[in-house]
DNA sequence: GGAAATTTTGACCAGTTGGAAAAATGTTAG
DNA sequence: CTAACATTTTTCCAACTGGTCAAAATTTCC
C-alpha cells in the first residue's frame, strides 16, 4: 500500500556532534553494514522497519517517537531493530531521503511543450493522489518542515530551489505568451502544494469538519473538483473580473 | 515582533486520564493555584513561561518537547516552573485554548451582510496576517493536526465544525445569488485556510524557495497579492473560461 | 523589624530512552 | 554433522524525562 524503494540521497559531511561514547569500532559482527550485498531477507526487515517507522515517525515527528514504539509496530525487540539500523536518525534519514524524491516527482514532469492548463490541472490532480495515497509521507513532510528542516535544509535550499525555479521559467514563458494570468509563479507553485498537501496533513480537521456524512474517499473528488475550478478559473488570462469595494 | 497578549478560553470539562500517583493533595503549599486572585507577577511569570512553551512546542510537538527545553528558554530552572504549572500538559493545554480563539476569530467576522467579494479578501488578508504575525500559534496548531488532534477533537468536531457549516451556509446563499461562482463551500474555506496558514507552516521552505534575495517580509505582500488575483478570479461567477484537453 | 506568605533552589526519584555487549539461537555451505 | 555466518534475545547502562519535596531565599504585610 506505500513501499516503493527510493534511491536514497546520502548527505556525505553532516557530522553532528557525537556526545554518546560509541564511535570507534563500527564493523563489528553486528551491524550487516560492511560491504555485504544485503541479502533480500535483509531488505525485507528493512523495510518493515521503515514501514512502521513512517507510521511513527509522521505523527509523533523525530524527537516525539521513540525506538521502541517503532519496534512494536514493527513487530520486534528493539536490539533486533537496532540490528538493522544502528541508530534511530539513521531510520529517519532514509524514510526523509525516499520521501523527497517521490515527492518531486510531479514537479518535475510538468512539461514546457504542454498546455498551461492541462500541465497545472495534472498537476494538481497528482498531488492530490499524493496526499491521498501517501498521507503518511505528507506528514513526515510536514513535520520536518515545522521543526525547521533541520535535517534536509540544503537539499530544499538546493535541489529543491533549483526545480521550482526552472518551473517557475516555464510559468512566466507561459505567461508572457499571453496563455496563463500573470501572477507569481513561485506563490502559484506554494499555492498548489499548499491547497492538496492540506488533504493529508489536516486530515483529521477536514473529516472534522465535513463530518461523518461526508469523509468516505469521495472528498478527495469533490477537493478535485474545486480545486481545478478555482485554478482553471483564477489563473485563465483574462484582465479583470470583479471590482467591488 | 510577536507579543500580542491573547485572551485565554478554558475547556471546562475536558478530564484527561490520570495515571500518575499525584492526585489527591492539591491545595499544598507549592502551587499557587487554590482561589487566589493571582498577582500581577504570578501572571507575568505564567506568560513568560507560555511564551517559551510556545516556541518549543510549535518546534517539536508536545511528545517531542521537554520542560527543562522550556525552562531554560523561559530562563528559570525546572522547578521553579513546574511551581507555576503544576504539569506539562497543563502548560499544553493554556496554550491550545487560547490558540483555538483567535485562530478562529477572522472567521466568525465573515459577514452574510457583506459583499461577497470583499469578505473573501479581507478573510483571506486576515488569515495572513495572522500567519505573519503569529507564526508559532500557527506551528503549534498544525503539529496539533499532524498528531491527530488528540487534545482538541472535540473542539473542532463540535465548535469548528459548527461554525464553518454556518459560514458555508452563508456561501452558498451567494452562490445562489449569482454573487459567487457555484463550488463547495468546505472545499473553500479548506483552500482558504491551506493556502495562507502553508507561509507560517512551511515558512523554512518558503524563504529556501524565494531565496535570499526576495525573503524580507515582502513575501506576505506578494503572497496576499497572488492569493487575491487567484481566489477574486478563481470564484467570479462565470459559466466556463477554459476549455483546453 | 519580624512573622507569614510567596518564590526559588538543590537534591532526589522512578520510569523512559537510545544504545551496547554478549550470549543464544538459527541458517547454510561444505 | 559442523564450522562460519546471520539473526534474535537477554541483560544491562548512562543519560534524560516528568515530577516531588524540603529547605533556603525572597517578598509582603503588619
Amino acid at each position: 500500500m506505500s513501499g516503493k524503494k527510493l534511491k536514497a540521497v546520502e548527505h556525505p559531511p553532516v557530522s553532528a556532534r557525537r556526545q554518546h561514547k560509541a564511535d570507534a569500532k563500527a564493523a563489528a559482527t553486528h551491524p550487516p553494514s560492511r560491504q555485504r550485498p544485503l541479502t533480500r531477507i535483509q531488505k525485507e526487515k528493512q523495510d518493515i522497519i521503515l514501514e512502521a517507522a513512517l507510521d511513527v515517525f509522521s505523527m509523533h515527528g523525530f524527537r516525539g517517537s521513540t525506538i521502541d514504539q517503532i519496534a512494536e509496530v514493527a513487530g520486534m525487540s528493539k536490539p533486533n531493530l537496532l540490528y538493522y539500523f544502528p541508530r534511530k536518525e539513521e531510520i529517519h534519514r532514509r524514510l526523509i531521503a525516499a520521501l523527497l524524491d517521490t515527492w518531486l516527482a510531479p514537479l518535475r514532469d510538468f512539461d514546457e511543450n504542454g498546455d498551461p492548463f492541462t500541465e497545472i490541472r495534472s498537476y494538481i490532480r497528482r498531488k492530490l493522489e499524493m496526499a491521498r495515497d501517501f498521507p503518511r509521507e505528507s506528514r513526515l513532510f510536514a513535520n520536518e518542515m515545522l521543526q525547521g528542516a533541520p535535517r534536509i535544509t540544503e537539499m530544499i535550499e538546493i535541489d529543491l530551489k533549483a526545480l521550482v525555479d526552472e518551473k517557475a521559467k516555464i510559468l512566466l514563458t507561459w505567461m508572457d505568451q499571453g496563455r496563463l494570468a500573470r501572477t507569481d509563479p513561485y506563490h502559484l507553485i506554494f499555492s498548489i502544494w499548499a491547497t492538496t498537501q492540506h488533504y493529508a496533513d489536516f486530515d483529521v480537521q477536514v473529516r472534522a469538519v465535513l463530518g461523518k456524512g461526508r469523509n468516505g474517499e469521495g472528498r478527495f473528488e469533490d477537493a478535485a473538483r474545486y480545486l481545478e475550478q478555482l485554478f482553471m478559473h483564477g489563473l485563465s488570462p483574462k484582465p479583470r473580473v470583479n471590482g467591488s469595494a
